[in-house]
DNA sequence: TTAGGGTTAG
């Protein structure tokens, strides 16, 4: 402040050009907003600004050390004439504390005054863009000053495209690069996967890998390429990449490990990852929370809680992520007391505020106890936080198990509020229905569905076999060898029969009789992936299939009797978890 | 002359 009216006083109101120049080129602290404008008005009313390009250059020096998000310079920038432009160093300072468009504008003003910019003011330019339109432009600015040699600079520029979410346009400025090093192969890793172009993805690695070119992978490409392996439940190619990791040197990076772990996790190989895990020597709060998050996510919640208490022992402090885990782990264990012990816990004792997913696993902890009224209220009046459409779709879920009709369509509204309703949401509210047997209302919201045109998504299993995805579809009549599916699944009907499977006639939505419904029930897609499975996979192994929507609850108890009565382990992947099958018992007590 | 920019763990 003392400096400021030290500069007011030097300038206002008969100060030289120069003089002017001398105090703010003398400056060296920032300035407030109030007297950066009071002086600017003053220097343009004194013709200083465009009598002196070494004051205005000095103007903008300080104004843009001054104001690191600057709306102002961008208004100030109008007033700039050739005459007044300050160099294009200061230009460059200038276009630092600017924001995206603003900096955009004044480019394309410093090129209207004559002034082309350099490499350093597209790199400036760069960094913030996360716009198509001016991704583009930059674009043309790189190709036009001739700077696509310049690999930082080409890089940057394909990160941007990255974030936009235009993997060709990515590619092609990579396709131009002259030199491609490591840092260029990861960037467009990054952009497929950020894409959800995952096999690409994966094919990048062996390009990479197989490539005449000196570049080949680290760490950093280890670390994108399985969470792509993660996202896409590759097994067999996410333990390459490991494989890779290690042969490499990679092996005791504690950022790959912890990707490691993930993937593991997510690919319901709970024991392997709990290998790796046992045998990283530094475990940070990141290695504890995937492993207890993994362990959460395939229902063995007992044992996510331990890993939680002996992370604590181990004197690390847990965070916001470790808690999410711990909390899901109760609530798809059914842990309820010891959900809102740790809920008390993290709030009370490590003093942090519950986000969104925090609240998510207490309305599901409550909904399992039967609290649906005082959960809404949580949602409603407790939530220090906006709620979001996957809390009412807990609570909505809550309202089927116990057929809360009332419930089910506040909800409902809520979620048509957020304008976030989908045709899941709507099913859930059918299911509501028909669990407390309203037949008149199923007909209504299925009429409603039609009218609106609201598109179910049809459930759908897959298994792995040889590389292969193979693809069931309830009451699927499209697969090669469909009679020995069929024939099959007739058969292991009738076994479970006799071990005391009893079809859960509730799980399906139409009005039929009893009889009707087990017919319906009968060719879910799991049980026929189930079926087709015992056909082509050898005795011992694993059956692992990934559901697009949850596991029904007749299907459930179909793959836990099954697990039994045929002695096989079942992994089911399905929207939310691992439900993991073993000798007639499964990985998460009483599934709804 | 000065100044600038790219990837990475749950």
């Amino acid at each position: 402040m003392a400096l400021a009216s030290h500069l007011s006083q030097a300038l206002f109101p008969a100060a030289s050009p120069s003089a002017a120049a001398g105090a703010l080129l003398a400056s060296t602290s920032p300035l407030p907003v109030r007297h950066l404008l009071q002086l600017h008005a003053h220097l343009l009313r004194t013709g200083v600004l465009l009598l002196s390009p070494t004051a205005a250059s000095a103007f903008f020096s300080v104004a843009a050390s001054s104001l690191p998000s600057l709306r102002a310079l961008a208004v100030l920038q109008h007033h700039l004439t050739a005459a007044s432009l300050p160099s294009t160093f200061c230009c460059n300072s200038i276009l630092r504390c600017l924001s995206e468009s603003d900096a955009l504008s004044f480019l394309r003003r410093m090129r209207t005054l004559g002034r082309r910019g350099n490499a350093f003011s597209l790199a400036i330019l760069l960094k913030p863009c996360r716009t198509l339109s001016h991704a583009r432009q930059l674009h043309a600015n790189v190709v036009i000053e001739g700077h696509l040699r310049d690999s930082l600079l080409a890089t940057s520029l394909m990160r941007s495209y990255a974030i936009c979410g235009v993997g060709d346009c990515a590619r092609k400025v990579f396709d131009e690069m002259v030199m491609k090093d490591t840092v260029a192969w990861n960037v467009l890793i990054t952009c497929y996967a950020r894409n959800k172009r995952t096999k690409d993805t994966l094919w990048l690695f062996d390009e990479m890998r197989r490539g005449e070119s000196e570049v080949k992978p680290d760490e950093v490409t280890c670390i994108l390429l399985l969470q792509a392996c993660t996202s896409l439940g590759a097994l067999d190619f996410g333990e390459q990449i490991w494989e890779y990791a290690v042969e490499h040197g990679y092996g005791c990076e504690l950022k790959v490990r912890n990707s490691v772990i993930t993937m593991y996790t997510r690919c319901g190989c709970v024991e392997k990852a709990y290998q790796v895990f046992c045998h990283t020597p530094q475990k940070s709060v990141v290695t504890w929370s995937a492993m207890i998050m993994g362990l959460a996510a395939n229902g063995f919640g007992e044992d996510a809680i331990s890993a939680f208490e002996e992370m604590s022992r181990s004197g690390v402090v847990p965070d916001g992520q470790t808690f999410t885990g711990v909390l899901s782990a109760c609530s798809h264990s059914g842990l309820v007391d010891e959900g809102f012990r740790f809920f008390d816990m993290m709030r009370y004792e490590y003093k942090m505020m519950p986000n969104v997913r925090h609240y998510g696993c207490i309305v599901d902890l409550m909904g399992r106890a039967g609290l649906l009224d005082e959960a809404y209220e949580l949602v409603v009046k407790e939530m220090k936080v906006a709620p979001d459409a996957t809390i009412w779709r807990t609570l909505l879920g809550a309202c089927r198990i116990h057929g809360h009709v009332d419930l089910g369509e506040k909800v409902i509204s809520h979620l048509i509020e957020l304008k976030a309703q989908q045709a899941g949401d709507y099913v859930l509210l059918l299911n509501t229905y028909a669990a407390a047997g309203d037949w008149e209302k199923v007909a209504e919201v299925r009429k409603l569905m039609r009218e609106n045109e609201i598109q179910t998504t049809p459930g759908c299993t897959t298994v792995e076999l040889n590389g292969e995805l193979h693809e069931f579809i309830a009451d699927d009549a499209s697969h090669p060898r469909k009679a020995e599916i069929y024939g099959k699944l007739d058969e292991i009907n009738r076994h479970l029969r006799i071990a005391g499977y009893v079809p859960h006639v509730s799980s399906d939505l139409h009005d039929l009789d009893s009889e009707g419904k087990e017919c319906a029930l009968t060719y879910h897609s799991e049980k026929l992936a189930i079926a087709f499975a015992l056909l082509v996979m050898p005795q011992r192994r694993p059956i692992r299939l990934a559901k697009n929507l949850r596991v029904c609850v007749d299907c459930h108890n179909f793959t836990k009797v099954f697990s039994g009565v045929y002695n096989r382990l079942v992994i089911v992947r399905d929207r939310t978890r691992f439900h993991h099958f073993n000798g007639g018992q499964c990985s998460c007590n009483d599934y709804w």
